[in-house]
DNA sequence: GAATTAAGTCAACATGACTGACATAAATAA
DNA sequence: TTATTTATGTCAGTCATGTTGACTTAATTC
């Protein structure tokens, strides 16, 4: 398996040339050695969602729905434009879902105290009850998952993942990341 | 960061129990700590697909046509079978996919040799320019994630992904990888 | 010769993205 | 105080990509 560096047949690759010579400096993967990771990631995100999703379709609700529950649920309080920001979606686009959350009476919203055009997002008793649901599987998916890795696996692949995320937004991430809510221990976040 | 083990709120959590159990005989991760690498595994994937979704616009293609275009190319002489399921969607979804693939010259059919209903997919040179202009952006990422992640983080990340990966699909996926086609050797798979 | 299999197609529909325009209420600036 | 900006919500239309169900064609297998 050499190292292939053909030179034609590609008008338009300044950005790869850029990021071949930036890696040049250290241990150079192949680009065959490399799609094997793109492909693993691909399968094992396939493979991630689909238990979360199966049980959303029995409450009429997509993956949309457990991304929006979830980070109301883990970082509850959070803003509107936060979750717009965490998504990377159109206000529109949450809009809908965020809608269908809070009628189906899974997610309550209250003005900000200090800016009360700011709408922050709870979960309620039954929006808690149905990310669990949804989070089980993922849960056991994730805990095996690291212990086949190995020792250590669980900094190396933290690491990884995180490093996998653009740079810019890693403050963010590190950020909201941070301000995560304690299952189950806030229990009167469901106001009327 | 105490483990938190409430048994109460849940009707439905059997599942979730009987992970518990599996995993009760090893380290104990709690729930907090594993929803931290759901989270990362999000940003990461978000992240990833963004770059070559951005390329994808001026071609008029989508994310699924870079799903085929790289397993052909990557797997070139595939049939649609494989290809279904490898991607885990319908024959009529892949179809309009594939079908502007091969209609705009990127993908070409040749009937299998020794089953002539089959229809083996080969990329065309320019549908292996388009999938290498997609790749590199996610090539470069991969390489500075795998760096940053530390030594070892490579066998290390290719078992968690791995193991992500639900256990009956693990041999298919290990096949399909290894029947992989090496970039650019095969000069001559684009057949008219 | 009949049944099965691989692939393709037609039609209808759902989800979740998008753009663009506009409305409302609250905060902030002039 | 008035004007502007900001946070949010909403209407309308479009697109990409997934789904079901029914049916056809060609080739293989029983």
């Amino acid at each position: 398996m050499t190292d292939i560096n053909d030179p034609l047949s590609e008008p338009l690759d300044a950005k790869r040339r850029a990021g071949a010579a930036a890696q040049s400096k250290t241990l150079r993967r192949s680009d065959a050695e490399l799609l094997a990771y793109a492909e693993l990631l691909f399968f094992a995100y396939r493979d991630f969602t689909r238990d979360p999703d199966a049980i959303l379709r029995d409450f009429g609700f997509g993956r949309a729905h457990h991304r929006v529950l979830h980070f109301v649920t883990r970082h509850s309080g959070l803003r509107v434009a936060d979750l717009l920001d965490v998504l990377k979606i159109t206000k529109q686009s949450l809009g809908r879902v965020l809608k269908q959350l809070i009628d189906k009476g899974y997610i309550v919203q209250r003005a900000g105290s200090a800016d009360r055009r700011e709408r922050l997002l709870y979960p309620t008793a039954s929006g808690r009850a149905l990310l669990k649901r949804l989070a089980a599987p993922q849960l056991i998916r994730l805990a095996e998952a690291l212990k086949a890795a190995g020792p250590g696996a669980d900094i190396v692949v933290r690491r990884f993942l995180r490093a996998m995320i653009n740079a810019e937004e890693r403050p963010k991430v590190s950020s909201i990341m941070s301000s995560s809510t304690a299952p189950d221990s806030d229990g009167n976040a469901e106001v009327s």
